[in-house]
DNA sequence: AATCGGCGGCTTTTT
DNA sequence: GCCGCCGATT
């Protein structure tokens, strides 16, 4: 053979800059990859992985890697097949939830659960706690949702029940400990795991049981985690007992000004901390951005920047200046929606842009709605970007309830969703007298079922009803039993259920399209089981060269064998959510900025730069000086929004929008005032900064005194005009300007000389933001 | 047992 | 402005 490794080498460097090739080609130990946002960090991961296995001659069964959300895995993998070919197979690459998954499904009998237990979801969850607050006696002074929220946060931090440290006059505290221990009991009981023990059960059993430990930490020898910035204690954890210090093959990458999860227990400490943790780890920064056009990258650095505790870097770029940004204010986020689709289809027109290549970004779900109506009522192709929205539907919720049941039926929270699904005349009464029976026996509710003859309150009618239902479960879990793909059982299910029948017997409109959706959930499992029949071809003649391969005793099979073919859909349906939920072809993106994260568009709209929505609300409570780490989120998540852009940024605001219902004027997002205004195109007066409520300016006064933020230029305060002191009501008043012509005042904010007032100038100008000063009546 | 209406609560982001 | 829960009504 000639050079193969050379050849490899060097086609795996091509085109990396110097420190993206140290990533790549670090040897053994600890390794931080430090990536600001376009810096070629997946690439960096996929092209290390292949030279791992291309070049390092590292089994791919050995590597690990994992993300953070679906749409990386699915990404990286596909990469990595690009690199790599049918090798890539071998890899395990999946989020942690699912390597969890199929760790813990593989090493069941050893935390308390089956091969078989299902995953419950956070409608689920929400189920769960209520009963267990009914169960454990609670006083109903904590909201169930709050009780919830702070027992996942229990479970990300790695605390069981008893791990919980509650002080004696921690009187909540100890409400969450007694419903989280019966909310455990009830998980288990019905051999059922929420997301959280995913991950919590998997490092207890790893803590207790260092021989099944140390089989998975033999067979990985290479672990590599992306976005690192958004792990939470649990998973770090995880990492350190698979990877441990200080000399593991551990690979971090992750950048802390994107962590934007804190919310959900992630901690930014442990990518800061990294070094301390793993002494003598190598830190690679990736400070060369191959996306935005430089003006973008100064706004989202001076945005950024304002946060204190951040690693060292700047991003720099090779790339031009490019455009301004634009600043585009409205009247509210009617006119706000309208005025993103006219741009939108103008930079489809003029700016040779496709939709495809267009985003429009929003803080909180509830702000999609304006947008959509705007953008559909101007004719423009969009895709709502939003989660798992397919399966949340109440029908295919319920036939996944009855899918679970088929493999599972201990599970009651699924049993009682369906107990009365399609109505068959089984109600209040009869499910109260039947949880009462099992809960005194101390059954499931399934084995209740076939106990009812011992329900003395039951009549005959209950009786027969109840005994109709066990039937069709006995037999569906029957048929599950010998299933060979998920299609077959999912169709039976629709059969025997008659789910689909009766939505077609009732022939509502909305009835109808309920049954499309079953269709489609069936059509879902037959592309899986098509999926998963061309995999395992693949599997199975890799099986071989992999068993010559692996050292005696140690584990090379995929995590995923022997399980069943309904299970593994199941699987992908709690955990996966939608298999193509791609962003379509053609189409405008709209999505929350949290969704945004990964992804690129020449055109981003971030639409709603307001405070109290942008930054959300909540942040604005902190007590903090600054906002606190909750406002530091935030910033974060405008430099998430801000990166994603590569040509084009238009930052958008309104004057007054329908908060909860009723108008509410809130002042521009605190984070324009960081954006130097000469990037908006705006000479220094033009635009001054916007101003705030008057109870913030005495705390916080950055845009006074602050080098980089907008600068107000205070020899022209002296100026006087009729406008000095905005004062009452002018909304209405006709003004003119020196510089934009007459127009019409449409809001104000603020007092004193610095007041501003938005005005509707005629002509092309539009609604533009002035100082009052500059005004004069009429 | 199912449906309807009123009430209150509450709203971030999602594996 | 929406959703879920509760109670009353049929």
């Amino acid at each position: 053979m000639e050079t193969p490794v050379n050849a490899h080498e060097s086609a795996l460097l091509e085109d990396l800059n110097p420190p993206q090739a140290d990533a790549v080609l670090h040897g053994d130990g600890p390794l931080l990859v430090l990536s600001g946002a376009g810096s070629g960090k997946t690439r960096v991961i996929t092209r290390r992985v292949a030279h791992l296995v291309k070049v390092r001659r590292v089994f791919p069964w050995r590597i690990l890697a994992v993300t953070f959300t679906n749409k990386a895995a699915r990404e990286m993998r596909e990469r990595l097949t690009a690199l790599l070919g049918a090798q890539a197979n071998d890899l395990v690459v999946s989020t942690f939830h699912s390597a969890a998954a199929m760790i813990l499904r593989r090493e069941a009998e050893h935390v308390g659960l089956t091969r078989s237990f299902v995953i419950y979801d956070d409608g689920d969850q929400m189920s769960l706690v209520k009963r267990a607050m009914r169960d454990a006696g609670v006083d109903p002074v904590m909201q169930p949702r709050e009780i919830l929220h702070r027992i996942d946060q229990e479970k990300n931090a790695a605390r069981l029940p008893d791990d919980m440290r509650v002080e004696n006059d921690d009187l909540r505290g100890a409400i969450v400990q007694r419903v989280y221990r019966v909310y455990q009991r009830l998980l288990r009981a019905a051999n059922a795991v929420d997301f959280g023990d995913l991950l919590l059960l998997l490092v207890k059993l790893f803590r207790d049981q260092p021989a099944v430990l140390d089989r998975y930490r033999t067979r990985f020898t290479h672990v590599l985690v992306d976005e690192f910035q958004d792990t939470n204690p649990v998973q770090y954890a995880l990492l350190r007992q698979l990877a441990p210090p200080p000399s593991a093959n551990l690979v971090v990458v992750g950048d802390d000004d994107q962590s934007i999860y804190r919310w959900r227990g992630a901690d930014v400490d442990n990518i800061l901390n990294f070094p301390l943790q793993y002494p003598g780890a190598k830190v690679v920064k990736l400070e060369q951005n191959y996306r935005s056009d430089q003006n973008i990258l100064t706004a989202a650095h001076e945005v950024i920047s304002k946060n204190t505790r951040r690693m060292a870097k700047k991003l720099w770029s090779e790339r031009p200046k490019g455009e301004n940004l634009e600043l585009m204010l409205h009247r509210d986020e009617r006119a706000e929606a309208q005025e993103v689709a006219r741009r939108i289809l103008a930079l489809q027109r003029e700016g040779f842009i496709k939709f495809s290549s267009m985003a429009v970004f929003y803080r909180t779900n509830a702000q999609s709605r304006v947008l959509e109506e705007a953008l559909r009522l101007a004719r423009v192709p969009y895709t709502l970007v939003s989660g798992r929205s397919f399966y949340d539907r109440a029908e295919v919720r319920d036939a996944s309830a009855y899918l679970r049941l088929m493999v599972n039926p201990r599970s009651d929270a699924d049993l009682l969703r369906v107990l009365n699904v399609p109505a068959r005349g089984i109600g209040d009464t009869t499910e109260e007298r039947l949880t009462d029976f099992a809960n005194e026996q101390g059954l499931s509710l399934y084995e209740a079922l076939a106990e009812r003859q011992r329900i003395p309150a039951l009549n005959a009618a209950a009786q027969k009803r109840l005994g109709g239902f066990h039937q069709l479960l006995v037999s569906l879990h029957g048929f599950a039993q010998t299933a060979k793909d998920a299609a077959g059982a999912v169709d039976q299910m629709l059969k025997e259920t008659k789910l689909v029948e009766t939505l077609v017997a009732d022939g509502s409109d909305e009835s109808l399209t309920r049954a499309e959706n079953l269709k489609e959930l069936l059509g879902a499992a037959q592309e899986f089981d098509l999926k998963r029949a061309s995999d395992s071809v693949a599997s199975a003649m890799a099986a071989e060269a992999r068993e010559e391969e692996a050292p005696e005793g140690v584990d090379s099979a995929p995590l995923t064998a022997d399980v069943p073919p309904l299970q593994a859909f199941l699987e992908q349906i709690s955990l996966v959510g939608e298999a193509d939920a791609e962003v379509r072809e053609g189409r405008v993106a709209l999505m929350t900025l949290h969704a945004a994260k990964g992804l690129e568009f020449d055109a981003v709209f971030l639409t709603g730069m307001e405070d109290s929505v942008f930054p959300h609300s909540r942040a604005l409570k902190s007590e903090e000086p600054d906002g606190g780490e909750e406002m530091a989120e935030e910033r974060r998540l405008c430099y998430v929004g801000f990166t994603r852009a590569r040509k084009r940024l238009f930052v958008s605001l309104a004057q007054c929008r329908s908060l909860f219902g009723e108008l509410k004027y809130n002042p521009p997002s605190r984070f324009l005032a960081d954006v130097p205004q000469a990037l908006f195109g705006f000479k220094e007066n033009d635009l001054p900064a916007p101003p705030r409520p008057a109870a913030m300016a005495p705390r916080r006064r950055a845009w006074d005194d602050d080098e980089t933020g907008p600068r107000v230029d205070r020899s022209y305060s002296q100026a006087s005009s009729d406008m000095e002191a905005v004062s009452g009501d002018v909304r209405g008043m006709r003004v003119r300007h020196e510089q934009f012509g007459s127009g019409r005042i449409v809001s104000t904010d603020g007092s004193g000389p610095n007041a501003k007032v938005t005005v509707e100038f005629g002509g092309d100008v539009g609604l533009k933001r002035v100082i009052a000063r500059f005004l004069i009546p009429g």
